[in-house]
This record gives structure tokens, sequence and C-alpha cells, in this order.
RNA sequence: GCACCCAUCGUCUAGCCCGGCCUAGGACACUGCCUUUUCACGGCGGCGACUGGGGUUCGAAUCCCCAUGGGUGUACCA
């Protein structure tokens, strides 16, 4: 039997980050065993779904690269993947029901229920269905709908318990009268969502159902209703919650929450992946950073967390970083172009110093627009007040240094040279040490400081052969 | 209230199922030092946890019970 799992987002925001986390777990366990990855639209809440997030959502989906077999989208045997487009099989499945008696027409209006519900409460009772509409017979209840009258559809809810095992939690017992008769059809012929699941679910050949921690209550009614409809549940896998600093779950007031956010903040798809992955799962290597789509049969269902876990950035930031870090120099280099302001003299270079620029810095970024900071080294004519960099100024050696690298300089500028090489700098250094006998940490700071008027940055052989010549000039003399 | 789930460094986690190799391992963060051609890189360190109490056992982070704490759910939301 062929694994298919999905991911079933309500179009009612953006994509979350914790929608991500399931999406990307069921598409990981799709590739590991060979099956299908489906995406279904749950936009069963009229009220609050709209197609432009389904759009957005699909989109995200894609820039994080989980690309799915089967959506509303790309289509598949097992269309339509849209629950507002599949009310025909609603309706045929919840006919089932009724006619076999598990479910029934209830004529209770929402007034009436409510106030029942807050004597229970009162009475520190379970607010569950008291049956009252169970005796209506099937032709009763015909009879009133014909007249006009609107109607739920209720699930007889068995008294007995029900189990299951888990692939997280391991075996799980619900106890018999958990919950009461509840609507699996509203009046206005639209599903709820644990029935339309368990329609969908069963109808699309789910094998397995990989969700988040939140879900497991909802198991006991989608489990009676696989009964009812005697079809073998899917295998169940709930991992853990993301949840936020304040130990709840995770919500738009915990900061950037939505995938979007994070497309915007220009971090690597791969590393947001790579992070997220890692929360509530674990690699068998206990390696951290890795590319998802490398994974392959190593990913399975047996190495998910229990306990929730608290989403903080700084890991991924450092995750960014890394990755960025194993991207061709070409590919930075483009990437890093896009966020250096258009004026900047990194345009006006060519392709090899860009090159040649990248190498140097991309060690130092977490993320490409770092790399304007560091530009400085090159182009800048600040001066720091970093002590350490007044310091060495102040030696007697320091001027020694400054009127030989000036005359050097004006005299390469002369020759029309744009850049200084690796080589004259050797030779320079040779000079300042073999004639003007200074050397140790009075020849390097001595250089860097007249060279950069910085008393930290990269090594001077990388970041002087790329600072061009004219800057070089007016820095020896400030 | 009731039901279910969970509990290892500040954070993510390994170990737990199949007790001894755990004076509990790794990563982020924080921090010290080294590299004296110098880094937000790298290397070497430091800080830092088995929620508490009982029990089983020669031996428990690992098994059992209780307590405590936290979370989720309890809708004609998903």
């Amino acid at each position: 039997m062929t694994v298919r799992v999905r991911f079933a987002p309500s179009p009612t925001g953006y994509l979350h980050i914790g929608g991500a986390r399931t999406a990307m777990y069921n598409y990981l366990y799709a590739k590991a065993m060979g099956g299908k990855y489906i995406l279904r639209i749950e936009d069963t809440d009229l009220e609050r779904s709209e197609r432009k997030f389904e759009e957005l959502q699909i989109e995200d989906l894609k820039w994080l690269g989980l690309n799915h077999d089967e959506g509303p989208d790309v289509g598949g045997d097992y269309g339509p993947y849209r629950q507002s487009e599949r009310g025909h099989i609603y309706k045929a499945w919840s006919d089932k029901l009724l006619t076999n008696g598990h479910a029934y027409h209830c004529f209770c209006s929402e007034e009436e229920l409510k106030a029942k519900n807050e004597i229970a409460l009162a009475e520190k009772r379970d607010p569950q269905y008291d049956g009252k509409c169970l005796s209506i017979t099937r032709a009763e209840a015909d009879k009133k709908i014909a007249a006009g009258e609107v109607a739920v559809i209720r699930f007889k809810a068995p008294r007995k318990s029900y189990a299951f095992n888990d692939h997280v939690r391991g075996h799980v017992e619900f106890p018999e009268g958990m919950v009461g008769d509840f609507v699996i059809m509203r009046a206005n012929g639209v599903p709820v969502y644990n029935f339309a699941v368990v329609v969908d679910d069963a109808s699309m050949k789910i094998t397995h159902v990989i969700r988040a921690e939140e879900h497991l209550p909802n198991t006991l009614r989608q489990l009676m209703i696989y009964e009812a409809f005697s079809v073998t549940p899917p295998e169940f896998a709930h991992g853990s919650l993301l949840i936020g600093e304040d130990r709840q779950k995770l919500s738009k007031r915990h900061g950037a929450t939505s995938v979007n956010l994070y497309k915007e903040m220009n971090y690597l798809p791969q590393a947001l992946l790579n992070y997220l992955c890692l929360l509530g799962w674990s690699h068998p290597d206990e390696k951290d950073i890795f590319d998802i789509h490398t994974l392959g049969t190593m990913f399975n269902l047996e190495r998910f967390t229990k306990a929730p876990a608290i989403y903080d950035i700084k890991k991924l930031d450092f995750i960014n970083g890394e990755h960025l870090r194993h991207l061709p120099l070409e590919t930075i280099m483009i990437e890093v172009g896009k966020v250096i302001p258009v004026e900047h003299a990194f345009h006006k270079m060519d392709h090899d110093w860009k090159i040649a620029c990248v190498n140097v810095f991309k060690d130092k970024l977490h993320f490409f627009q770092d790399i304007t900071q560091h530009l400085g080294v090159l182009f800048s004519l600040d001066i720091s007040n970093d002590p350490e960099y007044l310091e060495a100024r102040s030696w007697e050696t320091t001027p020694r240094i400054r009127e030989y690298l000036g005359a050097e300089i004006d005299k390469a500028k002369a020759c029309g040279k744009k850049f200084v090489t690796e080589e004259d700098l050797n030779v320079w250094s040779n000079h300042v040490k073999g004639e003007l006998k200074i050397k140790g940490k009075q020849l390097f700071m001595g250089m860097r400081s007249v060279l950069t008027h910085q008393a930290h940055g990269p090594e001077l052989k990388f970041i002087i052969p790329l600072t061009p010549i004219e800057i070089l000039a007016k820095r020896i003399h400030l």
C-alpha cells in the first residue's frame, strides 16, 4: 500500500510557521516512504476563508520547496481538493450515517442549546447534548425539513471508550463519555471540521495523519466516525506543539509567525526548514545543519519529541548563516547584489572583483544584507575610535610607515593602477620590515591602521587588493 | 470543572522503549583563551539540566505510583 499523507490548511490567513512545519513533516514522510503528499484546502469556515489566502499559502509552500503531488492547483485522482467543492460528498456520506442510524437531525435552536450549556456549566457538569431530538424519526424529520424547519445533523456518539496507537504518543486512551452527540453538518449544509476530515481522509485514501498535538483530542471524534463507516482509520502521529516564550501556543502576538515574513526578511528557505525540522524532531546522527531534501529514508516517525518546543529565532539566524556560507560564490554574489543599495560602489566593480569580495566576507554573514556593513572596510573613509586603533596610531613607528606607503601608493596611482596587488603588499611589508626595521605588532597593526583606519578586520592581503587605490590614497593622508 | 498530553542545561535536543558504558553527550546563546597576517570564521575551554517525593532493584535520567508544574482540548472554528 502506498503511503498517502496530506497537509490541510485553512485559508484564513498567511501560512503559519507551525503549519509549514507540519507540511514539511508530511512531505518528508511521503518522500521517505516513496508515497504521495497531498494538499487539501479546508475552507469550510465560510466567514473566514478567502481564496487570496489559499493562493498566498501555496506560494509560500512553493517558496519552501514543499511541492505537493496532488492539490487544488495541480489536480489528482482524488479531487476536488477544496472542501468547499466537496459538498455533494459530505451530503452523501452524512446521508449514509442518517440511514444506518449513526446520526440524526437536530432541531434545537442555538439559544436553547446555549442556555442548557450555561446551566450545565453552572452545575459543573459537562455541557454535552442531552439527546432531545434523538427520538425524532427520520420520517418526522424529513417532514419538518420539507416544511421549512432548519436542522443540523448530529452524530450519535457511542458510549464506549476508544484507544489507538499513536506513532509519537504510544498507546492513547479516551474513556467513555468524553464527548456527547456532536454536530457533523451545520444548518447551512456545510460539514463541521471533524466530519469533513474523516470523509476526506477516507475518500482520499490517506494512510498517515501527521499533525500537531492540538489535534489529539479531535482524534476521538474522528475514530468514532471511522467506526460508523466501518473504515479502518489511518495511522496517527501527533507531533509536539510549537509554543512561544510564554509557553502558550504560538500565535501572531509572538512576533514573526508567518512564513511570508521570513521570505521578506531574506531568510533562506532551506535554513528555515532546517530549523523547523529540528523543533520537535532529531536527526539520527545528531546533525544540526542539513538540507531536509537530502534526508531521504533517514526521516521517520520514531524520532519525534513529545514535549512542546519553544520557538526562538536565535538559532535560526545561526543556521541561516551556515546555509548561506555553503551556497556557491556566484549565487551569493547575485543575492548580495540585490540587497546592496543601488548607488553603492559595489555595483560598479567587475565580476572577478565581486566574487573575490564575496569570498572574503561570506564567512561573516548571517544574512545577505549583512554584507553592506562589511563593505565599509573597502570603501569607508571613517576613522575608528577603537582604543586599539588609537594606540597603533600613536606609536612612533606608524608615521614612518605612513610616509613610505603614501609614496608607494602615489607612485602606483601615477602609473595608472586601479588596485594594488597582494604582491605589492608583500613587497611593502618586506620593505617596512627590512629597511624601516619595524616588525611584529608595530608592523602589522601599523600597516592596518594606516591603510584602513581600523583596528580589526579581515586579513590585509584579502582586503587591500580589493580597495580602490583612490580610497587608499585618501586614507593615507587622513 | 472534566478529559487527554507532556516534564533533561536559558533555548533546541541525545540518552529513556531493551536499568549499569551517564562524574548525563551535542548545538544555539553567553563567556574565557589561542591563533600576534588580526575576524561575527576556526581551535581549545568555561557556565549550565535529569521538577519533587516515594517505590522496585545490588544499581534508576531510564521501570511503577503519587504530588507539583505546564500545555491542549472541551463550538453549527479548524
